[in-house]
DNA sequence: TATAATTGAATTGGATTCAATTTTTTATAA
DNA sequence: TTATAAAAAATTGAATCCAATTCAATTATA
């Protein structure tokens, strides 16, 4: 039985990960659902309150997701007024995404759900730091 | 600015988990789906090759996956002739699936990718190994 | 220039994912 | 025993996700 060990569960390295993801997304949802947010909704928020505009384009490869799942978050977000979006005039392909003034205020409400979601996720500040990086490592390479 | 460091995407460890579990499961993508599966139906073989019967809770348990999910997916794999299901004689609450021999013998067709996504995934040995173990860290508390 | 190739978003379709609810069955308590 | 609580799946509904396709606009090429 030798042959089959690789397609065991507890020797599959993706498990883990893919549980691990659903489980801290998961634990957002409490702190995210008092103020009508998904998770998906509140990424797209953290970066378009770094920097205010983004091409679609710009905030799926910041956020490695597609159109296909970009769309209906950015219309969703735009229905509650945190966004709005443009067509560029220089190249009407592109569409421009920019945070509303009530996005933006939306900050303030949020600021401390970091650090809640860190006594969530009981990791040492050097283990959560290795962590950090072998995952850049798998998101670094093609 | 100080005050809203924190909701700066580089300062999320919960963001690169999101975005390399998702990385991870599509680099399955083409190797499953020439079987015609899904990640998710692969999760619930991997856990059937090794104990070829299991509650339906049991293997919520083993997968961190709830009914919700895991309803649709198992009524697919039955409909390919995967698996079988049937309430338990004891307690009907119960329902028992049950791998078929068809089943079975996709085993050995997938027996070859784990190697090859581990081919995928350029991390060391050493830090396959400390990944999963803060992985399973993330996993194992409430 | 006219045509072809590329690009950026949107759309479509299938499959999750999960919170919340419902249904059925079993266990427990008054 | 009867009423209540608890447990196991299924169902429902909303929101992702992503592969594949489409559409419009732009760029490259013959």
């Amino acid at each position: 039985m030798k042959e089959y060990e690789a397609l065991k569960l507890q020797n599959q390295l993706c498990f883990p990960l893919y549980a691990a993801s659903r489980e801290i997304v998961k634990r957002y949802h409490p702190y995210l659902s008092r103020f009508d947010l998904t998770y998906t909704q509140y990424i797209v928020l953290l970066v378009l309150w770094e920097e205010r505009k983004y091409t679609v384009k710009e905030l799926g490869e910041r956020l490695y997701l597609d159109s296909g799942t970009l769309t209906p978050v950015l219309k969703n977000l735009q229905q509650k007024g945190y966004l709005e979006k443009n067509r560029s005039t220089q190249d009407e392909r592109v569409v421009e995404v920019q945070i509303t003034e009530n996005g933006m205020a939306l900050r303030e409400q949020l600021k401390d759900i970091p650090a809640q979601l860190g006594a969530c996720v009981r990791l040492s500040k050097e283990e959560a730091k290795t962590l950090y990086g072998l995952l850049y490592k798998i998101l670094g390479m093609q």
